[in-house]
DNA sequence: ACCTGAACACCGTTCAAGT
DNA sequence: ACCTGAACACCGTTCAAGT
């Protein structure tokens, strides 16, 4: 049976995921799905177009639940903001960590793909929660993001093993918390 | 006359600004250089370790003047931390724009380069100055680079040219100000 | 010491033609 | 609708041989 654009797309991550980005050819990838190059071309109009649609995949596992109590939920612990920011960063770090080159890859996109849009709105939306007028709750969730595409970036590049990943954990967080306590106290206090 | 080592350099620079890191490639730059491709691995063991050069290089760029008063100073003005901390991060930010593709580039070297270390080394002794002992220096120093080249090559990659440059600059400014409140919070009370 | 010539093993992309 | 075959215009890198 012929080739699926969404086979494409597990074809593109799979060899992601096993040999990178810079072995992720098009010729290897139609290799791997039994197919000559040129016939990626009829799935996807380019291979920049097929990267885009892989670090908006790789996005989308970064998203979570909304914050609390839907509808049936417990009335029970409401997670408070820095809770939520902590989680929604921890994320996106470690799903990028998980896949090789995922930092590179998510940090390549051209125009914002529809997943990173969403998770940049659950922050802004995380920090409006916490009483934060518009411009500010934007302003939040873009140090957040940066800090943490830019930190995940360069860990990632250095081929951080040599440091044990717990230890790593431990510094990410430490971190994270110095921009959750700058947001606190700028963005909520004045 | 003989292609010097510095020449390759510069003339790498040159291509970069013109044309873009896509652009950068061994026939082009040979080419401009009136040479052919493989006389560049007389000078260079590699295109990457020809990249890792300029990197270095383009960071050299964001290293200024020790902080304050040296031998001779007027006794004027001590800059204190949260500015000596603006400016780096500004002369970084600064800087990689000032190339074409500049964030990429710098985010890219595999290994520190020299102008890296010194770079972070300044940012370590501004906060060490400021009264924080060496782990929590580093940790400060950690979050204002991966901030500041998160923001930096978003803004860059997104061609942001759409937005006014005085508007950028005072976004960054302001979420720079978040992250300086953090480390005061959190690194300089605790 | 520094470079050429020529090759090797690749790339992304296009497109007529096939089925 | 989906793919092949074959080409086009490139890559980075190596290395004998030239000067």
């Amino acid at each position: 049976m012929p080739l699926r654009q969404a086979d494409v797309l597990q074809g593109a991550m799979e060899l992601l995921d096993e040999d990178g980005l810079d072995e992720l050819t098009t010729r290897r990838l139609a290799q791997r799905l039994g197919v000559r190059a040129g016939a990626l071309y009829w799935h996807y109009p380019s291979k920049a177009a097929l990267l885009d649609a892989l670090a908006d995949r790789i996005i989308g596992e970064m998203l979570t639940q909304p914050p609390a109590g839907g509808p049936g939920a417990a009335p029970a612990v409401e997670q408070d903001w820095p809770d939520r920011v902590r989680e929604l960063a921890t994320r996106a770090r470690a799903t990028m960590l998980a896949h090789r080159d995922g930092a590179r890859l998510v940090v390549s996109f051209t125009a914002p793909p529809p997943n990173a849009v969403a998770y940049f709105g659950s922050l802004v939306d995380a920090l409006r929660s916490a009483g934060a007028d518009a411009p500010a709750a934007h302003l939040g969730a873009d140090v957040v993001t940066s800090f943490v595409n830019g930190y995940t970036l360069e860990e990632q590049a250095r081929q951080a093993a040599l440091i044990p990943l717990d230890q790593r954990d431990a510094t990410f967080r430490l971190e994270l918390d110095i921009v959750i306590a700058g947001i606190r106290a700028r963005l909520l206090r004045d």
